[in-house]
DNA sequence: GATCGCAAAGTTATAATATAACGTTGCCTG
DNA sequence: CAGGCAACGTTATATTATAACTTTGCGATC
C-alpha cells in the first residue's frame, strides 16, 4: 500500500492542487470548530493526500520519522482519530487503511470505490444508495447511525489496461 | 427472505433450528462442491452459528481447545478461510468479526446490519441497494469486483429499552 | 511576564488480529 | 498398499491498534 501514482481517475488532474485546498479546508475547519490543527496533525493529513490511495498507519512513521517526530504507532493513530472526529479523512476498515475526504466540511456519509488493481480510491456522494439503505433498515425496524460502503473492483484505467477482461 | 432477515431479532425465534438448518447446507453444499466439511471446519462453522453476533477468531479458540483440537490462530483462521470461500459465512472488516450466512447457496451479496448496543446482526439481500451501488459504479466507469455495505445502528428490541433515544 | 491548567505529544509496553513456513497425519486413489 | 495431496499441528512472527503514564507547551488569567 505504499506506491506512488498520483492520478485518480483523470489523468490530467492536478493533484499538488488536492494537497493545497485539502489543507486549506482543513484550517478553515478546524478553526470552526474551535481545533487545533498542530504541525503533526496537519503533516499527516498531507502525508495522506500525497496520493488518491488509502495508506496504512504504519506507512506514514517512516515519514513522520523523517520530518522529526516522534513516530511511535500512538503519533499516527492520535493525528488519524483527530482527522477523522473533523472529518479529514476516512479510515476504510476493509484494508485498515485511511484517506482523506473528498468533501469535509458537510455531514455526509462516505461511499467508496476501490480499485483492486491500483487501489486509487474514490469517494462518491450518492442520495441513490442512502435511500436504498435508509428503506431496507427502516423496513427492518433498524435505526442508522453509520453506514460503511466499500466496493471493490476495477478502475477505468486499470480496465483499459487489463486483456484479462 | 425478508422474513428471515428479521429473525434475528424476534426473540422467539427458534435458534436451535437455525444451527441445523446451516449445518444441513453446509454438509450440501460442501458435497456439491467436492469438497470437505472436516470435523473442525463443521465444529467452527456451529460455534460461529451459537448466535446472529459476529464473533472473533480467536473469540472461537476456547471453544476448540475444548473440543480437544488444536487452537492455535491458524487453526481457526484456516477453517474460516474455508467456510468464507464455500460461501457459509461472511467476514465483517468492520468488525475484524465473522458471521454465519443466511442464505448460503446462492451467488449474493451480503449487506449487514449490525446493532452498536446488543451486536445482533441481520443479513440483508436488496435489489434497490445492489442497483444503486451498481449505478454508481458504472457511472464512474468502475467495474464491481465485491460489496462491502455493514450499517451500524439500532435494532428494534434496542430502540424500544433504549430512554435515551 | 509569571503561573496554572489542560490538551497535545513523547515514551514504553502490550493487546488484538492475522499469516508465514515447515513438519506430520491421514484420506483417497490407482 | 504405496504414493500423492489436502488437511492439520506447531512454532514463530508480522501487522494493526491501544493502554498507561510522563513530559511538553500553548493560552488564559492574574
Amino acid at each position: 500500500m505504499t506506491a506512488q501514482n498520483n492520478i485518480a481517475y483523470q489523468s490530467d488532474h492536478d493533484h499538488s492542487r488536492c494537497i493545497s485546498s485539502a489543507l486549506q479546508q482543513a484550517h478553515e475547519i478546524c478553526k470552526a470548530n474551535g481545533q487545533r490543527l498542530t504541525k503533526i496533525r496537519e503533516l499527516v493529513l498531507k502525508l495522506i493526500w500525497q496520493s488518491h490511495k488509502p495508506l496504512g498507519a504504519y506507512d506514514l512513521l517512516p515519514s513522520i520519522a523523517e520530518a522529526g517526530f516522534n513516530s511511535a504507532p500512538p503519533t499516527v493513530y492520535r493525528a488519524l482519530d483527530f482527522l477523522q472526529e473533523q472529518g479529514l479523512v476516512h479510515r476504510l476498515a476493509s484494508l485498515n487503511a485511511f484517506i482523506g475526504c473528498t468533501h469535509p466540511g458537510h455531514c455526509h456519509q462516505g461511499y467508496f470505490l476501490i480499485c483492486s488493481v491500483c487501489g486509487t480510491t474514490a469517494e462518491l456522494e450518492s442520495n441513490a444508495i442512502s435511500q436504498s439503505i435508509g428503506d431496507c433498515a427502516q423496513q427492518a425496524g433498524f435505526t442508522v447511525e453509520q453506514q460503511n460502503v466499500e466496493i471493490l473492483g476495477r478502475c477505468p484505467n486499470c480496465l483499459q489496461t487489463d486483456d484479462t477482461h
